[in-house]
DNA sequence: CTGTATCCGAAATGATACTG
DNA sequence: CAGTATCATTTCGGATACAG
């Protein structure tokens, strides 16, 4: 049995056991199921700060966004913007008006994820030091690898 | 004053209220911090499947591995388990045999961060029925986008 | 088994110019 | 202001062959 099969027969039994009449077989881990496909477009880079962004700002224009998410093209913006409204993470109101005005803001869902998202930045910041240091001796140890 | 320097200020005034001695100048959302580098690293579809999975099944062998996550080739796994080693989150362990046997389990680090990232791959899971639908919903409405 | 090295097509991304 | 369109470049990532 494979490690594929037997993750989705435990689910299956847990399943079982609550009683639940929904089947929970999404499953990251597999390649064709459509989660993964969820998830690999979330676990991106600008997908998660703009998400983390919103949560910490509140509604945010686009150039608002643009200069709180540092170092973004405004091509990479658009582009993960759309893809978080579209699947209804993000919500996006056009203000007629001229010049435009045009105001991005949670939903729901995206308020969820992006609760969870934070302590992951929060993370990497408080530990981006830790991981340089242990970096420098990974690095250290590897650059004479072929001595002795 | 930009958005940048907004937050770092922010940050500036709560260090200094608890009188904390380490200046949190760290900033995910700055494009030149080094946190900056280490989050585009880690929010990557493979090292976080790699993270949650070493969490949710104990250490594994290579080949265990690329069994649990379906569908990663060897240059990506091989890959994505150095970059984490060198950041201290995963060890490596080879057992002197022939046939080589290479173990990897997470180190502390790592387990801090897989435990924020396993909640975002189950969330992805439980939503994913929902974001299909919101972007079924987007797509109609944007397909015939030029009437009216 | 656990990799490494190389080739190469596909996809991501930045820079730039243009538009309503 | 808020994008879109296009091009150039880089990077990603799979396939394959080879190695300890």
């Amino acid at each position: 049995m494979t490690t594929q099969e037997q993750r989705e027969q435990d689910r299956q039994s847990e399943g079982q056991g609550a009683g639940r009449g929904q089947e929970q077989a999404l499953d990251v881990f597999a390649q064709l199921c459509p989660s993964r496909a969820m998830f690999a477009e979330l676990a991106d880079k600008w997908s998660l700060l703009i998400l983390m962004c919103l949560a910490e700002l509140g509604a945010q224009r686009f150039s608002g966004l643009q200069r709180a998410v540092d170092g973004v093209s405004r091509k990479m913006l658009t582009q993960s913007l759309r893809t978080l409204e579209r699947d209804g993470l993000v919500r996006r109101t056009v203000h007629p008006q001229t010049p435009p005005r045009v105001v991005y803001d949670l939903l729901s869902p995206g308020r969820e994820l992006a609760a969870l998202v934070t302590p992951i930045g929060r993370w990497t910041e408080l530990n981006t030091e830790r991981m340089l240091a242990a970096r420098e001796e990974f690095d250290a140890l590897h650059a004479g690898a072929a001595e002795e």
